[in-house]
DNA sequence: AATGAATGAGACTTCATTCAT
DNA sequence: TATGAATGAAGTCTCATTCAT
């Protein structure tokens, strides 16, 4: 990585926080340039305007989630049992992703959200990705057979992950983010695997 | 309601849809305006400013939802095929609110969120108070004994407004709505009810 | 004094209020409606526009306190102690009309003052009214033989003046309105009469 | 004074030029602005804001009032006829700070009253300076014996420099300027050592 | 005569972006 | 390569004034 790389990976992370914080409109060039200590003018040096900084925010935030997300091995469950104690790993790998730096989900579940079209569809995709990989996991789960068969696959991984999200942002705002998330994990491991009919 | 009543509703309307379709900060207050063929001054007379017609157009969204969401009364059902009828009426009621004009969820969903501490709140209180409802319904379930006792009522609740509101937010980027919505709910309740364990 | 004369005589009173307490520029024409309990359009059935209000209400002061001024015959006192006694008796008089309602030195000492050229022009007219008005209280004296001979009535008057001028200026400003205009009386007769010199 | 300090300086002259010439409300920022030959942004750079400017404004002219103030030794003078002396001095450098740049005057004496209380404060500040100032004079010459003692010093004082301000704001309508205050100053001097009694 | 809804000119201020140094 | 002074488009909001009712 020469030297232009390094100094443009420096700006992403202050940028990221400072959107995290103020929101994309309310953060000014001049705030970034000021938290890294160098003239305004030499952003421009860095990257084109405003939304390209915050597009490659958005893109490098995507990219880590997504080798995160990669790590484990969807086929690597053979029953119910380690299916849940994998369960319990992504749940954990999100957790560390997303709430480590809780930056992080706040700008890709509240900043990102109606600034322009392309951010927009750009985060759809990755969604769209996520839901692929979810759904490698089920999938996996039907040929192994501790899932039910002939399960629309795809539409219930998207409802998965949407309560993964909606985990995500409630732990955002909880005071006990540890505590909020394992009660989330085991709610949604219920609904995946039980339901809730007695 | 009188005249001024009148057009602040009128003006509501209008706000909202331009406010769906820019964005809050795109938008501005002689869009507004001229969408209703008035001088902008006139805008003045009925809003205090910018953030006030859009928390207006907020109460106002969330005001209708909770109407429809009260319509339907928790302790009708009595068994499972009851709640799954019941179920479904709820999914559609939220279907017609949302998605009949779509600009409501994407208000809410995408516009509203990172704009001002004031409106992220109240968003939040609603978002609980649709969980407080849903929960109703789980309880219901549990005391007439078609659901499993001793649930996390509230954590499963949240889980399950947060593959809801996946469900709209997806099928708002859908070009076949209906079966879009449908899909999803059958999801939802296989989660809800049986589970995907075989 | 007919219905229409009756009315904007009321405007004025209140105008003069508000435009005292908020200044020119503060001062809206809405705000002087209120207060007197109209509509703002009735404003425009009485005056031609904001100015001339402002403008009517100065008329009016100066009018009022010349009035006053011209109640005391400048030739009546015949040697240095009635002179004496006279002077107090204008003070006084001065103090009634400036200080009774401070709101009218207000608005002669601070706010007209820069608003238009016209209304400059009429407070300076005004003043060197005032001006002409002492000096006929020196050439009497002069002429009685209890001043000076060949003093410079004109120049003199206009020092005289602004000392009673400061005089009401800073007794706007004292919590002992009483007690700080009769040290101010005692002093300008000093300075009159006497002077400093040993 | 480094570049910033020296521009602020000399936006500081042209907003003074701009104030006494439109008065404060009627002087926009775009106005100063354009006759620095600059883009209206620019001014917002160097100055918070027009009532900053306008505060600065008046700063600079006070001090440099003080300044020629206290050039001048008040026990310096011994007798009467050094008194004499000395007030014309002093009287002449009031007229060079003042009536050299007649926007000074205008600015202090016109449109700086009623603004705002920040400002009102401040210049009464300054005027009370000033008496203080004139006080050590009067103190001088009571203690050296060449004026009465047991004199109201301070409310003396007063008076004195109402008249010395009057001759300045009388001296601003004139068109001969220099006779006329030379004449005010005779008067002053006359009022001030001998009185008018014959 | 009285009203007050509507108007829009006009002023302030912000900040992304440029560019000369 | 880095800087930060300069810019001006753009948007919010106010309020004197008009005019239809």
């Amino acid at each position: 990585m020469d030297k232009i790389e390094l100094k443009k990976t420096e700006i992403l992370g202050t940028a990221l926080n400072i959107f995290a914080n103020k929101g994309y409109h309310s953060a000014k060039i001049s705030d970034i340039a000021a938290a890294m200590n160098m003239g305004h003018g030499t952003f421009y040096r860095y990257f084109k305007d405003k939304l390209d900084v915050f597009s490659s925010v958005i893109d490098k935030i995507v990219s880590e989630i997504l080798t995160v997300l990669i790590k484990e091995d969807p086929s690597l469950s053979n029953n119910l049992n380690e299916y849940r104690e994998q369960l319990k790993r992504i749940g954990e790998g999100m957790f560390k992703v997303f709430l480590k730096d809780e930056k992080i989900a706040k700008l890709i579940f509240y900043v990102a959200l109606g600034i322009d079209d392309q951010i927009n569809s750009k985060i759809n995709r990755s969604f769209a990705l996520f839901d692929e990989y979810t759904e490698k996991y089920l999938i996996n789960g039907e040929k192994k057979g501790f899932l039910k068969q002939n399960l629309n696959t795809l539409n219930l991984s998207k409802a998965i992950n949407a309560m993964i999200f909606g985990a995500i942002k409630d732990t955002l705002n909880s005071k006990t983010p540890e505590e909020t998330f394992s009660n989330w994990l085991e709610s949604i491991s219920l609904l995946m695997l039980e339901g809730m009919a007695s």
